[in-house]
RNA sequence: GCCGAUAUAGCUCAGUUUGGUAGAGCGGCUGAUUCGUAAUCAGUAGGUCACCGGUUCAAGUCCGGUUAUCGGCUCCA
């Protein structure tokens, strides 16, 4: 018998026979209490099941069902009981394709003629429950790779095979199978030990995909489920999904009356009613502001431009298909336009430049209009109008660096101000077909990671992910539910300046091309204000609600005073609006509360004397009696910090 | 665009299985009530049942098509 050492990290080793398994290793080496929680283990850094053999000295680590690590596996078992019970259930109709562990749970792709509806899931949850109660063992097997093609090719299981036949491509001549009772499934691994591991679950939905996510392949029918260790999260998680969809802009959207969407209209166009728009206009208010004190110029652009324009910025040839086809206008070519930059690279050849006014940084709220596939459109957030936050500085490859830190900066500033202090950050760097110098590309792509360290901003980088005319920087925000989106991007350019012929007469009297930066910070305000009333849950801070008090009268008798109340604070600043209605109190302070109103300013015959408000936020705290002075300065100091 | 589901009053939904020309609650309007921190009572007006076509003596209901929406895929601000 041979000998071989194990240890977990940091701690003495121990010698034992070699072949033992993961799990006895552990047991060697941690206590019960330690060891009951292990669901797979991490062997000199391989993550492997529990039942594998050890074989040479190893240093071995418990991945715990707790962690991140043991939920992605625990879910992938999932995968896999799913699979077997549909297979028990629905045998030859269904050849089963592939079945990952995602965020938050996971899915199984099948192909079957008819696809499955929600109305299958109780019989196939049941089957699971079966499975799960028989305790079946997930066991690994390794098959060189000739007997797995035939092994999955008996089966009629065509896409494993397609999936085997490229890893022979790659080169792979074994693969390892996993087996739970008479299901056997091609996987990497690892598993939990049994199936009795799957405490809870749950089938979520259906949905179309394609094999392999490409649309000319065939689509096969998704079933995408979850699960958990312990039934109280399944709970906690299914009610996070309920609080999601109580959040959901859409339905937000028409209970605060902020936007509609109209079939005669047409889809992915937005109207935006009094109260959305007024949220909208406090925003670009706020926006523009900022903009103005961090040195940007406000520019207006028009909607159409000719076909020509589009020809020179290559649009027509690189997004043509996202453009809206030509209109004619006096026998020219005219076309709606998808982007902001030839208007603002317009205005820049309007004049000569000169290297001393350099930066210029110009900005503009430009609405463009952008064909997205029917099945794409989605409330606010995805939509075929819509308003970049768009900004284009012109600059010296000397100022490159410096330029992204200030944009970075007032980047920070601008989602700190909308609630946002976490996000993830990526640097894309040069992709594979690219235009520009090296040398170029090289100066810029250092420029964006310079800036990035200066300001202490932490990035993943993604490489090659680039747009082909320079390398970017992308934020994705993360809401109150911890959900991600791209709103951020800062763009490097060197092929319009080119493609436009943009100059500027530098220090030694030459003209040089300007390094052109394209940067939106909300991206859409359409989607903007779509993730905002999702992270606010349409409670908006102070400064940009559109309704920021009501008042609210306890009987007719006050309605003079009332109208009075109103008519000042509106002097004063306030976004108020009264209810007179002859209506119980409870009534009103109920309606206002769902129309999620900050401040309720309540008026009976005791403030009529006395000559003020009682305000009841809408936390359901209450504030003594004040004047509409003292009202009117609590609601401009609030706002001064909501956007300080 | 593709797969699946859905479409009834301003809103939320019942009625569709078993065809016999529409119903509730909220909201609106009218009246009564004058009320102190999340829904006062009564009366009343709202619908070519998304649209087009077919089957039938008869279609909201069955069949086909179109459009839009929803869940995904793909794409993306």
């Amino acid at each position: 018998m041979t000998e071989i050492s194990i240890s977990v990290p940091g701690e003495e080793a121990k010698t034992v026979e070699a072949g033992i398994s993961a799990q006895e290793a552990l047991k060697e080496l941690l206590s019960k209490k330690q060891r009951k929680q292990a669901i797979a283990a991490l062997c000199n850094g391989e993550r492997t099941d529990l039942s594998a053999p050890l074989q040479t000295d190893t240093v071995i680590e418990p991945i715990l069902a707790s962690s991140d690590e043991g939920m992605h596996i625990l879910r992938h078992s999932s995968a896999h009981i799913m699979a077997q019970a549909v297979k028990e259930l629905f045998g030859q109709d269904v050849k089963v394709a592939i079945g990952p562990a995602i965020e938050d749970g996971y899915y199984y792709d099948f192909d079957r003629d008819t696809a499955f509806t929600p109305d299958d899931f109780a019989a196939i949850e049941e089957r699971m429950a079966e499975i799960v109660k028989a305790r079946l063992p997930f066991e690994r097997r390794t098959l060189p790779m000739t007997e797995a093609i035939t092994f999955f090719s008996e089966q009629g299981e065509e896409y494993k095979v397609e999936l085997l036949k490229d890893l022979e491509q790659k080169g792979e001549n074994s693969v390892s199978l996993y087996q739970q009772g008479d299901f056997i499934d091609l996987c990497r691994g690892p598993h939990i030990p049994d199936t009795s591991w799957l405490k809870s679950f749950k089938l979520l939905r259906v949905a179309g995909s394609y094999w392999r996510g490409d649309e000319h392949k065939p689509m096969l029918t998704r079933i995408y489920g979850t699960a958990f260790f312990d039934k109280k999260d399944l709970k906690k998680y299914l009610n996070r999904l309920e609080e999601a969809k109580k959040r959901d802009h859409r339905k937000l959207g028409k209970q605060l009356g902020l936007f509609t969407i109209q079939d005669e209209v047409g889809p992915g166009l937005i109207l935006w009613q009094p109260r959305g728009s007024l949220l909208r206009k406090l925003i670009e208010d706020y926006w523009k502001d900022a903009h103005y004190k961090h040195g940007y110029d406000l520019l207006y652009t028009p909607h159409i431009a000719r076909q020509d324009l589009w020809k020179t910025s290559g649009h027509l040839d690189f997004y043509g298909e996202n453009m809206y086809s030509a209109m004619e206008i006096d026998e020219v070519a005219y076309q709606l336009k998808p982007m902001n930059c030839p208007f603002h690279i317009g205005v820049y050849n309007a004049t000569k430049h000169s290297y001393r006014e350099f930066p210029v940084r110009w900005c503009e709220l430009g609405t463009v209009y952008r064909y997205e596939r029917t099945g794409a459109l989605h409330g606010l957030m995805r939509v075929r109008g819509f308003t970049q936050d768009d900004a284009h500085i012109f600059c010296r490859p000397d100022q490159l660096e410096e330029e992204i830190f200030n944009i970075i900066d007032l980047n920070l500033q601008v989602l700190k101000t909308f609630g946002f202090a976490e996000y993830d950050v990526y640097l894309s760097t040069r992709p594979e077909k690219y235009v520009g110098s090296d040398e170029h590309w090289e100066l810029s792509t250092k420029a964006l990671q310079q800036a990035m360290d200066k300001k202490g901003l932490a990035y993943a980088v993604d490489p090659g992910e680039g747009v082909f005319y320079g390398p970017k920087i992308d934020i994705k925000i993360k809401d109150q539910l911890g959900r991600s989106w791209q709103c951020s991007t800062i763009q490097v350019d060197f092929n319009l300046p080119e493609r436009f012929g943009m100059t500027y007469t530098g220090q030694d009297g030459a003209e040089h091309q300007p390094i052109m930066i394209h940067r939106a910070l909300m991206g859409s305000l359409e989607r903007f204000i779509g993730v905002l009333i999702e992270h606010y849950a349409g409670a908006f801070p102070l400064w940009m609600a559109p309704e920021q008090a009501r008042i609210l009268n306890i009987t007719d008798t006050q309605v003079d005073y009332c109208v009075q109340v109103h008519a000042e604070l509106r002097k004063a600043g306030v976004r108020v609006e009264q209810d007179l209605r002859n209506e119980k109190l409870n009534y009103k302070i109920r309606e206002a509360q769902m129309m999620k109103t900050p401040y309720m300013l309540i008026i009976g015959d005791r403030e009529m004397e006395e000559g003020t408000v009682t305000v009841r936020k809408r936390n359901g705290e209450n504030l003594p009696p004040m004047t509409l002075q003292e009202f009117a300065d609590l609601v401009s100091q609030e706002c001064e910090q909501g956007t300080a």
